[in-house]
RNA sequence: GCGCCCGUAGCUCAGUGGAGAGAGCGACAGUUUGCGGAACUGUAGGUCGCAGGUUCAAAUCCUGCCGGGCGUACCA
């Protein structure tokens, strides 16, 4: 269990039993919240539970005629009461009302063993409960290889996934593909006019067509394979059989450019699929029978203001012309994901120009009766990409884009994922290509992998040197950046906590520099490996303490999708 | 116009109810015959956009305003 929980729950027995021997009235707690230190003096840990409860305390009393307390007297009656136990050495209220709780050195020091003998495991948080959630990324559109503002996309879902499978969740990863409707139709032809223009044939692509330079590779590769016998074709034949092969060569594409991202999905779902499955016709058939849908100007609407009652928008369920609008391929969609697929929960990973599609979400769902909370939209900002000092627009008229797989093979999947999760998901990202492929301490990418090299090859060196430290005393550890280290690596599991719940997977990269500052500075301090026989015993307790440093700083990384380098 | 997001150190950004607001980079001044110097130490630098309010306690919550981004389709 987190340090942090049990801090709270020995509060909130403190509590109760001062309540029970009437040294406080009696009323229902507060959650406890345990706040970490800012600075020397105050202890590791603190609750202000006695100024929040102060003023329930001092009713009661004066109800009964007794004289009122300071929140620090309640601080002290509260400490009173509290267990002894082995994490905590010392309990102190503090003015004007704080409980200060400062972690025993020598249990702290013990961690360093019992990181190395449990494994990452030890950092791992039970969250989830074995809930099935689904997250659903990235999801462009399949027309074209993935633009590079689609890496964040890419950076976060993935994050997200992996910190849900860390933390006691079943996780799948899902990529859905838009592969009907207009867009698909004329990408489809354009292919096909690309086609006939790589034999010889005098015609123009459509005029809203995808004129990237992309498009005329992927009819060479139908060209290599097929050659000059589709050309026999009319229009009408060729159009969805050039939608179809291109659909095939794009996401065979986009998995490959992922693939170098590290990113895998277990499900590729395809949106035509929903019309062939009875899915859509079933979803309608629900929507008509509560009096969901009506006609208005040939079309068919979703009343959606029905279930949301800030709103008076109503949604186009089919259109004039006769095909479903795309929020009713999403009503299909949620509908398969919740009800057909029984996910506990769906994350949806979106950039913020979706915002309003995310706030029609709620509707549908009700309509659906399914509980609203059970998905949850996560929104993040663009990307503009800077090179030398100056922006580079990341798609041009011409139909041009900076795609995913150019600016990886610059700068590697490393530095991008590193700096696409750096910021939280609200804040715009200026993606600066010099800094990611700088090797200098400005680059915090490296600063971080670096560490992890150093402390591998300390273990290394040690290794070959044939040093034992299995059975370390580890009550060496006393110096203050030994227990600064182990300090700040017991913090993991609040950070994972923290991004889990609200998920915001940056607060990773933040923890990560973190950590690595605080061993570097361990490691500066501290000799570790030493000839001297008269070094040996510490030598052996401070290789515990960088064993079980490598083992946290290659799980951090792993949780970004990064390597853990042991040389560099 | 309306809706959502953002406004914190020179720059890039953390911090969403707890004590005196943090980090990285940059600037300046130092450190080093050892485990990887891609290092370390120190200094300077802030009306937390502005104004009210709620609270024992506000960068954080509420209201109004200012500035910026995004959105406001029978497109996906």
């Amino acid at each position: 269990m987190m340090l942090q929980t049990q801090l709270a729950d020995l509060i909130h027995k403190a509590a109760r039993k001062a309540q029970k021997k009437g040294d406080l009235p009696k009323f229902e707690l507060p959650e406890i919240t345990i706040n970490r230190a800012k600075r020397e003096g105050q202890g590791d840990f603190s609750s202000a539970l006695a100024l929040q409860i102060i003023r329930p305390v001092n009713n009661a009393r004066k109800e009964k005629g007794e004289r009122t307390l300071s929140p620090l007297q309640v601080a002290e009656i509260i400490a009173r009461r509290m267990d002894q136990v082995d994490f905590v050495s010392k309990v102190e209220p503090a003015k004007p009302g704080f409980l200060n709780l400062t972690i025993d050195p020598g249990w702290l020091a013990a961690q360093a063993g019992e990181i190395t003998r449990v494994g990452a495991e030890y950092f791992q948080v039970e969250l989830g409960k074995g809930e099935r959630v689904q997250v659903e990324f990235v999801s462009a559109n399949p027309t074209g290889p993935l633009h590079f503002g689609g890496a964040r996309n890419a950076a976060i879902g993935d994050t997200l996934a992996r910190l849900l499978e860390n933390s006691g969740y079943e996780v799948q990863r899902e990529y859905y593909i838009n592969d009907r409707g207009a867009q698909v139709d004329i990408f489809g032809e354009t292919l096909w006019r690309r086609y006939q223009q790589l034999h010889g044939i005098e015609t123009d692509i459509p005029e809203d067509g995808y004129p990237g330079a992309y498009m005329i590779d992927y009819a060479r590769a139908i060209q290599a394979e097929r050659g000059d016998s589709l050309l026999a074709l009319s229009d009408e034949e060729a159009v969805p059989r050039f939608r179809g092969m291109g659909l095939a060569l794009v996401t065979a594409e986009l998995a490959d450019d992922l693939g170098m991202m590290r990113v895998f999905f277990d499900n590729w779902f395809s949106e035509q699929s929903l019309y062939e499955d009875g899915t859509f016709e079933h979803v309608s058939a629900i929507l008509r029978d509560q009096g969901d849908l009506y006609l208005k100007d040939d079309a068919v609407w979703f009343a959606a203001s029905k279930y949301l009652p800030k709103s008076d928008r109503d949604e186009v369920f089919i259109r004039s012309n006769g095909e479903p609008g795309y929020y009713a391929s999403d009503i299909a969609y949620h509908y398969n994901k919740f009800i057909t697929r029984g996910f506990d929960r769906v994350i949806d990973v979106w950039a913020v120009d979706h915002q309003n599609q995310a706030a029609r979400m709620p509707a549908m769902l009700k309509a659906l009766g399914i509980d609203p909370d059970r998905l949850i939209v996560v929104l993040y900002d663009l990307v503009t990409l800077k090179r030398g000092g100056k922006e580079v627009k990341l798609s041009k008229r011409s139909g041009e884009i900076v795609t995913m797989r150019e600016v990886l093979e610059e700068v590697g999947p490393d530095a991008a994922r590193y700096l696409l999760l750096s910021r939280s998901n609200e804040a715009r990202i200026d993606f600066d290509i010099d800094l990611a492929v700088a090797e200098s301490s400005e680059n915090p990418v490296y600063y971080v992998q670096y560490a992890h090299a150093r402390v591998s090859s300390i273990l290394r060196k040690a290794e070959e040197a044939g040093v034992d430290y299995t059975n370390a005393d580890l009550s060496l550890l006393t110096c203050p950046e030994e227990l600064a280290l182990l300090q700040k690596m017991l913090q993991l599991p609040e950070i994972v906590t923290e991004a889990v719940q609200r998920l915001a997977p940056h607060h990773l990269p933040h923890y990560a520099l973190d950590l690595a500052k605080t061993f570097t500075k361990f490691y500066d301090a501290c000799r570790v490996l030493s000839a001297d026989p008269a070094d040996r015993e510490i030598t052996h307790a401070r290789l515990t303490l960088v064993r079980a440093t490598q083992i946290e700083l290659a799980y951090v990384l792993d949780l970004m999708g990064m390597n853990a380098p042991e040389v560099m």
